[in-house]
DNA sequence: AGAAAACTGTCAACTGGTTTACAATTGCTC
DNA sequence: GAGCAATTGTAAACCAGTTGACAGTTTTCT
């Protein structure tokens, strides 16, 4: 099942574009796949490829000269990532990993950037989806400003089983695939900060903790919760 | 000087439009002042106007029910903003509020993306300049989550001193003219701990603090010193 | 000029999250 | 299945930043 085109064809960033652009793309794409924690491409890497998921999570983070690491967000299948198509010439900013297994579809920066040129209808959906990225950035922002360490890990926690879900309406738990120390990192706290948060929300039956993953019980239960503090 | 055309022109966003569009969208702008302080949209505003700042600076910023402000970002003369205009239909997603008296050109949410359409050339640069805010945005979650309290105001400072030059190469002292609380609510902080950190920049001479305002006396020296801390 | 409003400086008590350190568990590998 | 690496749980000391309170300063308004 990761036939190029059906993998770009269910690409939300990509539905302005009829079905010939997209078997063109299909063709001058190149599939890839990942072990987990493989990387992906660095900070730096030159190149401007736009990646769309197939298969799997990838993690795109930043890491410092102390090792470090900061957890900018998680994507899933269908979605697409790549920080320097829109922008050639600077080079990718942020570094991607496959955070579990992953196949992924890539389309040639330069490729991409011509077949936009040709097929200008698929304009709207691009800049709708990219703005629509930079308000969820700017939402965590305001997040980060205003709401205390449980508020903020509570919501990480939704976004997280959202995505997992991949936009499907809820129903029963969903569970987290991702360790105590990449909540942690994600947040900029310490794993034993995290744990007394989740610990909590256990307590309060809300989640349920085990090796490597979390359980969102019930999300609307959570977001409820999360409401009523701070 | 508030031509709108003249406006327009300058305005980076617009960069990749011919001459013919910008007059007609100077036709279609209307052009408004806002004394300081003054509300120029509030968060839920059902409007998608593009906001080009002809003068002044405008505060983008959210309030929660607390009454809490989160100053997500400071804008000035020449650029852009307006967070509904490409994706209509979501109206306002946070507040714009003028910082000082401002004179402000809009252009028509409707009639901007008509434009665009209209001269599909001009999408590659709106492309680019969407994801540097983007990228932007992702570096002050990353900066957030990885650097202590003084670096993240030095860096907030040298980020609105370069604003306030407005891409001018650095020369001397560049004083910005904001209050402490604002940089406390840029920062997620109180006023008491950013005056903290100010007082210890003054003390090594790297900034001037008046009422009202902060001389960043010089940013190369900032700059260095923010590297050899966190 | 005089008063009110906005902004700034400062300090002590408090507190939530970090730091440091170590033990217990889980899962993978040979 | 024994051994090892990765992950998790836990607790005390510590500390940076908040809270709350108040006095001093600058600006603005009348």
């Amino acid at each position: 099942m990761t036939d190029a085109y059906t993998v770009l064809r269910h690409c939300p960033l990509l539905a302005g574009f009829p079905d010939v652009a997209l078997h063109e793309a299909a063709r001058h794409a190149r599939v890839r796949s990942f072990q987990a924690n493989q990387p992906i491409y660095e900070k730096g890497e030159p190149q401007s490829n736009l990646c769309v998921i197939a298969e799997g999570l990838v993690r795109i983070s930043s890491v410092n000269a102390q090792g470090q690491e900061a957890v900018l967000i998680i994507f899933d299948q269908g979605t697409w990532f790549g920080d320097a198509v829109f922008s050639p010439g600077t080079g990718r900013v942020y570094g991607a990993t496959a955070q579990e297994a992953a196949v992924l579809v890539e389309v040639p920066g330069p490729f991409f950037r011509d077949l936009l040129k040709r097929y200008p209808e698929s304009y709207p959906v691009v800049l709708d989806l990219i703005s629509q990225r930079l308000w969820s950035a700017i939402s965590m922002i305001e997040e980060d400003a205003l709401r205390g360490t449980q508020a903020r890990i509570g919501q990480r926690l939704l976004f997280l089983s959202q995505m997992q879900r991949g936009g499907k309406p809820e129903s029963g738990p969903v569970t987290v695939r991702l360790t105590r120390e990449h909540i942690a990192n994600m947040m900029g706290m310490t794993r034993q900060g995290v744990h007394r948060t989740l610990k909590a929300f256990e307590a309060q039956g809300l989640i349920t903790l085990g090796y490597g993953r979390i359980t969102v019980e019930d999300e609307a239960a959570l977001r409820e919760h999360l409401a009523t503090l701070n």
